[in-house]
DNA sequence: TTTTGATAAACTGTTGAACAGTTTTGCGAT
DNA sequence: ATCGCAAAACTGTTCAACAGTTTATCAAAA
């Protein structure tokens, strides 16, 4: 068995793809033949169809029957679609940490580990913050939740990787992920609501700055 | 190509296998051999493979590493995690109809057809009760939290279906449904709140019942 | 010159056979 | 009855092949 990276070699592909997908590698829209994605991995082809496969069920690759898969296209209604979505994932977490059960360590954390990448890099950033709410929601010790959580996550890191963020302000988000967990911490329903929207509002318009008011060009029927 | 049911034969072996899996065809914990299911369905065995993946991609399947795909097993602990998550999504859509947007129609569609299943089968009601609530969730427009709802109902389809339900009141279900629309209706949060939890409380003793409390034995890591 | 149609090339979906490595099973020794 | 080992079965992967579909090419028609 070929040392690779992980576990099975189709894995290891899949792997390797979401690397390039989140490396903005790939334009949108750009077609990956999974007869030339075997070549290029050198694996078989039937490897690298398991590997597709594995990406169209996340969300990261789009296939229609008969043709080939291909990066999806995110405009500002998938934006704002998205965090829909993602609201009722963490709105529910947050409900239970104001119920008083769950634990904030892993969050803290995750924030300490933001203001370190405030320092650094864009992707850095990215990916701390993700995490600071992955954490949150894994916090409350739900793991069906946290798949939920984790489904969402995979096409967050996506829109952020396919959409060339306009320059953002490290400084306000740090502080917002500072009053998220500020606001936790208090159990104050009204507060945290407004954190979580404006927190929301404000990475909504960062994703969007880019993007056409058009309809979903992501659509797969 | 071979006539099976739907479009691509690996999706219609799939689809095989979910019909026995909701038919109670196999038992929790039960292995499905890739080899065997080839043979059984007259495919090649990457085919049936591709179709396993997609299973497990789903979590109607279990599959470890080296090891043959088997069916889950739902402890209450399972139960109560899972309804944990619905919460989130049905919850979500529920603020926005109280936020005035969304359309009803289709839930009341649902219900109405939710009332004639109350006459024959469990297997229909229990299939009209899914689509109620998945009616209620596609209201409101969100994509993505419709795509979240039906990664759970798969789920819930299965634990209805592995965990023969002790006799429920058809009438008290169908009289839970028609409170949650009028709640839903009244705009009111409060009743919203009740109406949803007292609904979800009775589902989840009523999967429960047969069950111990031990924690999960499904879990794949 | 642009459109249309026919052909060829490329690709997907699927199959069967094969092989190394791992897991399960059955059996014989203890 | 228990333990350990060898055989059988199974997974993960590869390769070669083929029918059916889609895409690309290119020349004829408008």
């Amino acid at each position: 068995m070929r040392e690779l990276g992980t576990t099975s070699i189709a894995e290891a592909v899949a792997e390797k793809i979401r690397g390039q997908l989140y490396a903005r590698r790939f334009a949108p829209g750009q077609v990956l033949k999974d007869t030339a994605l075997a070549e290029t991995f050198a694996v078989a082809r039937a490897t690298a169809r398991a590997a597709v496969q594995a990406l169209v069920a996340e969300g990261l690759l789009i296939r229609n029957p008969g043709h080939s898969a291909r990066v999806p296209d995110f405009s500002a209604a998938d934006i704002r679609d998205f965090f829909r979505a993602r609201w009722a994932v963490e709105w529910a977490a947050v409900e239970r940490y104001i119920a008083g059960e769950g634990v904030l360590a892993p969050a803290e954390t995750s924030l300490a580990e933001l203001a370190r990448a405030v320092a650094g890099e864009w992707r850095q950033v990215a990916d701390a913050d993700v995490q600071f709410h992955r954490a949150m929601v894994a916090g409350i010790g739900s793991k069906r939740l946290l798949g939920l959580f984790d489904t969402l996550a995979v096409e967050l890191r996506l829109m952020i990787a396919l959409l060339e963020p306009s320059y953002p302000q490290f400084d306000a988000m740090l502080a917002e992920h500072q009053e998220l967990l500020a606001a936790l911490r208090s159990g104050d329903t009204r507060r945290c609501r407004t954190a979580w929207r404006d927190h929301f509002d404000a990475a909504i318009n960062m994703l969007t700055a880019t993007r056409t008011q058009g309809a979903t060009r992501e659509t797969t029927q």
